[in-house]
DNA sequence: TTGAAAGCGCTAACAC
DNA sequence: GTGTTAGCGCTTTCAA
């Protein structure tokens, strides 16, 4: 099984009988260099005879790109928001001829200096950061260095920078005007605790609700752990003065809802109504089914690789996107 | 925003003085090339002076390999299974400074010629195949370019070649006689159409239950397809013969099946036992929790990694390597 | 122990 | 219209 010795346009130019420039001209079809067809033709014909396939590498070398971006999560792979979006990006992305060089690195210690040795490395044009939380510095050592990045995330961090985002909270008002539809008066939220930033989900919450003029409601955070969500959403529906709504904040608080009212033996939707903030590829097979604003995952990730292609070739792009949600109903409202 | 001057070897070799040779010498820790401690340390002061960083591009093309190599699934990229095997690839790969350059394509019409393509013009040093239904031509393919290659999938094709799978159906006994303690006398199977291959999973069913000493039980397919699924398992779980105990040939499947029968006003475990074969993110969440065989999906990622780098090195690799999968118990068996 | 120089495959400025 | 040539950043043979 040895190396096979890969055909060059050198090779190319030798059987057409013309030269490498040649070859390169007709390949890329250089605008103000005119080719006479027949030798167009020889060289075709010889690319075809020799089955010859243009090397990436020594073109990007020589260019000085190569042709591919590099996308970061901090969250699993396995999570759902970042696949979908990685299929986005991807499909995004080839549509210029662009390669992701994947990479889903967790923040470690030094992540901005094996950022940058990453991107020196393998000479990549750029980043996108799919649900991955920016510290500070990192934008400054991106910035600094003029490496072009899209933000793709729920919301925008208003840090400046280029973002892809959804408007999934504005729907949080249509979403209690359901449950007060459905009979629902006393309202809750749970979801994960705030990280690095503000998270506008809380707030959003409390302004919906209020304009509802409902003043007995919760907003219950705490760590994403399975553990601690379970005990937080039981100690919730146990108590006397439970809610008969429950908005929450990530489906996998939602999944954990149902499961715990099913313990209980609350029923859904009979006895408690449920909505989940975020996609999940289990909306439609849990049960009962759960209603759900979902986000544009795929459509979020061919936006970022739109932009960020905009970028590279240093074109002026928009700074915020928002792309809409949907609010999809199931069973459990 | 303009595109910095990246700092080269070049400029490292006049920083310290030294030739680019002795730069290369020294960073690659060249066996037979003795460097002066005081000239190796000037390099390495350089170097950090600097903050070089080498071009794996450059270097792949003097040594005519990328260090990278390609990952193809058939599936959307959304699979948990594939992505879930991605992850332990690419950790496996990083061990050896091996790079992923992420494909997912679906089989598509010249698919043979794309893949050869691609993996000229990107000089690629091989392909993982994780998921993947590799058609006898593409075999050929490949070993006729001498491209090394690995398959990843549940079991083994059969086809010769090197491949990581795992033993999940050896787990179908013992299953069976959890069925049976718990007092399922009448068992069925559930899953997807076979495809292009021998599906070893009815057969394994079959063995399993007449090893149980039961006759009355079904086998029962449909396309992998959500109202199809659902159509079939309403007609089995309402058939006056209903089964007792289903095992589900894919975690979907499963997913249907607790679905229904909640709808039906069965209960699980209560009325009706349940298992999947296979992993999911959502057996914990779901609801009732799903008893499973579940595959070790990384470490089949891991070893897929370590198996490709072997070939690539050149290496005599064992043919079929095959990993321990488990039986999770949760509430639905 | 180190350096000079060639060359991997490509592109593009310039020459003819 | 097409060819010559230099050079992208690296490794490695050969010479010193």
């Amino acid at each position: 099984m040895k190396k096979k010795n890969r055909i060059s346009s050198k090779d190319v130019a030798r059987e057409a009988g013309v030269s490498q420039a040649t070859v390169s001209y007709v390949l890329n079809n250089v605008e103000h260099v005119k080719i006479r067809p027949e030798t167009r033709q020889a060289v075709l014909d010889a690319v075809k005879k020799l089955n010859y396939c243009p090397s990436h590498i020594a073109r990007g070398m020589k260019l000085n790109r190569s042709m591919s971006v590099g996308v970061i999560t901090d969250r699993s792979v396995t999570n759902y928001n970042f696949m979908k979006t990685l299929e986005g990006i991807k499909d995004g992305l080839s549509r210029y001829n662009y390669t992701i060089n994947l990479i889903f690195s967790k923040q470690e210690e030094n992540f901005d200096a094996e950022l940058m040795d990453y991107y020196n490395a393998n000479r990549l044009d750029g980043f996108i950061f799919a649900f991955a939380m920016l510290e500070d510095r990192t934008h400054d050592v991106l910035r600094t260095n003029g490496v072009p990045y899209v933000i793709i995330d729920s919301y925008a961090s208003g840090r400046g920078g280029h973002e892809v985002v959804t408007d999934h909270l504005s729907h949080l008002p249509e979403l209690f005007a359901l449950f007060k539809k459905k009979g629902a008066e006393k309202m809750a939220y749970v979801g994960p605790q705030v990280r690095h930033r503000a998270d506008p989900r809380p707030l959003a919450f409390k302004e919906a609700v209020e304009l509802y003029g409902q003043q007995d409601y919760g907003c219950h955070f705490c760590p994403f752990n399975d553990d601690q969500i379970r005990n937080m959403i039981q100690n919730l529906l146990r108590s006397p003065n439970r809610p008969e709504g429950i908005i929450a904040g990530t489906p996998r608080f939602g999944f954990h809802t149902l499961k715990t009212a099913a313990e209980l033996g609350l029923k859904v939707p009979g006895d408690l109504l449920v909505a989940s903030l975020g996609t999940s590829a289990f909306h439609g097979l849990c049960n009962p089914g759960m209603t759900a604003v979902e986000l544009p995952l795929y459509d979020m990730g061919v936006t970022g690789a739109d932009v960020l292609v905009g970028l590279m070739n240093e074109k002026h792009m928009e700074g915020i996107i928002t792309l809409p949600s949907e609010l999809v109903l199931r069973e459990s409202l």
